[in-house]
DNA sequence: AAACGCTGCAACCGCCGCAAA
DNA sequence: GTTTGCGGCGGTTGCAGCGTT
């Protein structure tokens, strides 16, 4: 059944990205947007099937990205998602915007279950049976789900979709309410505007950020070069060094010297060709772009995947009382003062709705 | 120092939904 | 209405790095 694999042409390269592959990827992407995957083999001479483009330009290469350790809200955040939509990434990873939906499913499967099992032996078994039931609401049908499923009368897409059209809608009152510009558009999750075909405009660098992330790359690259062997850094543990970079932004203007730093440092070591600075001089990026909120976002404002950034204070505020909200209705069980969609979506219980599939 | 097991993450695989032909 | 093909998603795997013995 369904068609052969797309990566089963001869000659198609797998396995782990070289930087030279990723500068190929992002330069094409900075010229003509993301879409099109089909093309992007043939047009950049990249020996990868275009899923591989695709999914490197989206859990790794695209800007706005953070990597390394999840935060404690973001940590919640998730549990909770998880519990409300289930196994269901993309839905999650679109409340956290910097955030790939195979990082948080990584993170959920490595860490989170584990925390949780471990919760389950310290007296909370009762949480984790739900973790656990809910963790096979989408799957296949699987024992007593089967059975439970097979006496609902809506199908596992239609559900779905009701239950996302319940979240747009409680989202759309969240932001209402929260809206204070309504001239500005209501803030929707990146998976709302990515799935939004806005018209690329070329004219603009809509991507320039995504230097960043490569340029993180060429650092775990360059430490990890055979000629380098001796700082023994994997890629995690550099995109880790980004991810502290990022945090320490505000209180350190100057970031850049961490890239410049390691460009040296690279430079140095490496006695080969310096990438980092082949890159750099590429892309002519400005120095500072190792800040999460330096320009590159602001200058992305064409970009569909860019916008998520646009005015991203006030966004920001709003995500975050978002945010507060998933994380009061752990701690406290939802209640003070909510408009309408929070009560909607802080009160829904699965449990407390076994008629919802009816 | 070597061997072994564990962990975490990047990438792959296969399926599905949707739109165009 | 059917077929085809692309993009997207979730599950799974492979492997490098790390810790322990």
């Amino acid at each position: 059944m369904g068609r052969p694999p797309c990566c089963d042409k001869l000659g198609v390269k797998k396995g782990p990205w070289t930087p030279e592959e990723d500068i190929m990827l992002v330069t094409y992407v900075q010229q003509h947007g993301p879409g099109n995957w089909r093309q992007v083999p043939t047009n950049t001479g990249l020996r990868r099937c275009s899923k591989s483009c695709r999914l490197r330009w989206t859990n790794y290469l695209r800007p706005g990205i953070k990597r390394g350790d999840f935060t404690e809200d973001e940590e919640k955040m998730i549990i909770q998602l998880q519990v409300l939509l289930g196994n269901k990434w993309a839905a999650i990873a679109s409340y956290l915007p910097e955030r790939t939906d195979n990082d948080i499913k990584n993170y959920w499967n490595t860490h989170l279950k584990k925390k949780l099992r471990k919760l389950q032996m310290g007296s909370s078994a009762d949480y984790q049976d739900q973790q656990n039931t809910k963790d096979h609401r989408f799957t296949s049908n699987s024992t007593s789900s089967t059975t439970s499923s097979s006496s609902h009368s809506l199908s596992r897409g239609q559900w779905e979709k009701r239950l996302q059209t319940d979240i747009h809608l409680a989202k759309q009152a969240l932001n209402d309410a929260l809206s204070i510009d309504h001239h500005k558009p209501i803030f929707l999750p990146d998976h709302h505007q990515t799935t939004t075909k806005v018209p690329y405009s070329p004219q603009t660098p809509a991507y320039p950020s995504s230097t960043d992330n490569i340029a993180k790359l060429l650092k775990g690259f360059m430490k990890n070069s055979p000629n380098n062997k001796t700082n023994k850094t994997t890629s995690n543990s550099s995109t880790r060094e980004y991810s502290s970079d990022n945090h320490e932004v505000n209180t350190n203007n100057n970031n850049n010297n961490s890239l410049s730093g390691e460009s040296k440092t690279t430079t140095s070591n490496s006695g080969g060709i310096d990438l980092s600075q082949a890159f750099e001089s590429l892309f002519g990026f400005d120095r500072s772009f190792g800040s999460p909120n330096n320009s590159d976002f602001s200058q992305s404002n064409t970009s569909p995947e860019g916008s998520i950034f646009q005015g991203e204070s006030k966004e920001e505020l709003r995500f975050t009382m978002f945010e507060n909200w998933l994380l009061d209705d752990i701690t406290t069980g939802g209640g003070g003062e909510v408009d309408q969609g929070k009560e909607d979506l802080s009160n829904f219980s699965f449990d407390e709705n076994p008629d919802f599939f009816d």
